[in-house]
DNA sequence: AGCGCACTTATTGTATACAATTTGCTCTCG
DNA sequence: CGAGAGCAAATTGTATACAATAAGTGCGCT
């Protein structure tokens, strides 16, 4: 589909993962049209999505701001993927045909080969990666559960330090989802919860750590 | 505040939970606006509110369109909520001051009081009993754990079947809360998700009986 | 100089007209 | 009689103009 909705959606997310506003700034719908390229009416529909999904805020006076991401927001964002993936991974254990077993089997080769390469490649395995999550989540059959997930899952964390994970830190997630598959062939939801929840708890601290280094870089400047 | 986007929305919400449409049932936008008094554009932005909060959702076409709960999804979404009030609770055990605790004791009077009578006042238990929770997920400190939150508590499936609580289920719901208060002066997060999770699970359960019997009423007419 | 009040500008909110899409109907052909 | 193409009506999506509200600006007053 391609209403103007979606491609405001689509542009003004890439405009913002790109960096192209700081945190704290306040942008009007009508530079944001310029950006999207449409009217200011799919526009409002745009912002209202990513405000929704938090990538953008209002301030009191509904004013569109960028908003700052702390340490602590990006701790309880974790902890509360870690929860609804971890409960997501449960009920997939148990609904989970062996076709989509192995279909997460698929994907995840891609996974491993993505950074198997010399020069591993962040692109390809970012996708791999969000397409095993979902389908792990799909797999759950709980629209609400879905739905909330949506929210949660912010790419744009996810992408601005991707290049601080080293190639060790993206080999072990990757074993991770093998881990989780075996847990699923199992039929096992204690398992794959437990899998689930420590494969993302560690990527915060991944994250975590090269935020602070990134800060530092920053400070060096 | 009152912008029509505002009143649009509280009067479609209400239409809705006056059960003005079945479940399964079509809407387009122009009898909503004529239902709230404006123009369609802010029932647009009033129709994606309520879809957010899954009062209302939409075809493959994007009609909109009135769901209906089955009892397998009112079950995940009390599961969901069982996860996350909990966590609210267990961080709001470390973070509420004194004056606060009291102010939840204050309005878990009411709650005792709605329910003393002959005759229980069905309205003002709902009201006290949503600020009750409303206050707990709040002093968690997490806008985005309150942001999900507020999508998952429908209060059309709390106000649906409230009529089919018994006295003593009304009764058992404040004394959770008084325990729960008891967790928070305790300052122990445990015993907060605890009882925090027996509360709305129990609550599930007394929902599910209501419903069932509510089933059989419309099979017998 | 500092403070507050009117006034100008900028920004968001709403209505309306029109375009694009979907639905449902009818009429024809097999 | 049923299936399908094509048209008409209904419905959603978009642009634009205007209204309401908030932010900024400069003036006069003390």
């Amino acid at each position: 589909m391609s209403t103007a909705s979606d491609t405001a959606y689509e542009k003004i997310r890439h405009f913002l993962l790109a960096g192209g506003a700081r945190p704290g700034d306040r942008i009007t719908e009508e530079k944001l049209s310029e950006i999207a390229g449409v009217s200011r009416t799919p526009v409002r529909e745009a912002v209202r999505r990513l405000e929704r999904e938090l990538l953008l805020m209002r301030t009191k006076t509904n004013r569109i701001m960028v908003p700052d991401w702390g340490q602590d927001e990006i701790d309880e964002m974790f902890t509360l993927r870690q929860m609804l993936e971890g409960h997501a991974a449960e009920r997939a254990a148990l609904r989970l045909s062996l076709e989509q077993i192995d279909d997460l089997a698929r994907i995840n080769a891609q996974l491993h080969e993505a950074v198997a390469l010399a020069e591993p490649d962040i692109a390809s395995f970012l996708d791999a990666n969000r397409r095993f999550h979902e389908e792990v989540t799909e797999a759950a059959a709980s629209p609400r559960l879905t739905q909330v997930l949506a929210m949660l899952v912010e790419q744009p964390v996810v992408l601005r330090t991707a290049r601080g994970y080293s190639i060790e830190d993206l080999k072990q997630s990757a074993r991770d989802h093998d881990e989780l598959i075996a847990a699923f062939r199992a039929r096992d939801p204690n398992w794959a919860r437990a899998v689930m929840g420590s494969h993302l708890r560690r990527a915060f601290h991944v994250f975590a750590e090269a935020m602070s280094e990134q800060q530092l870089d920053c400070a060096a400047e």
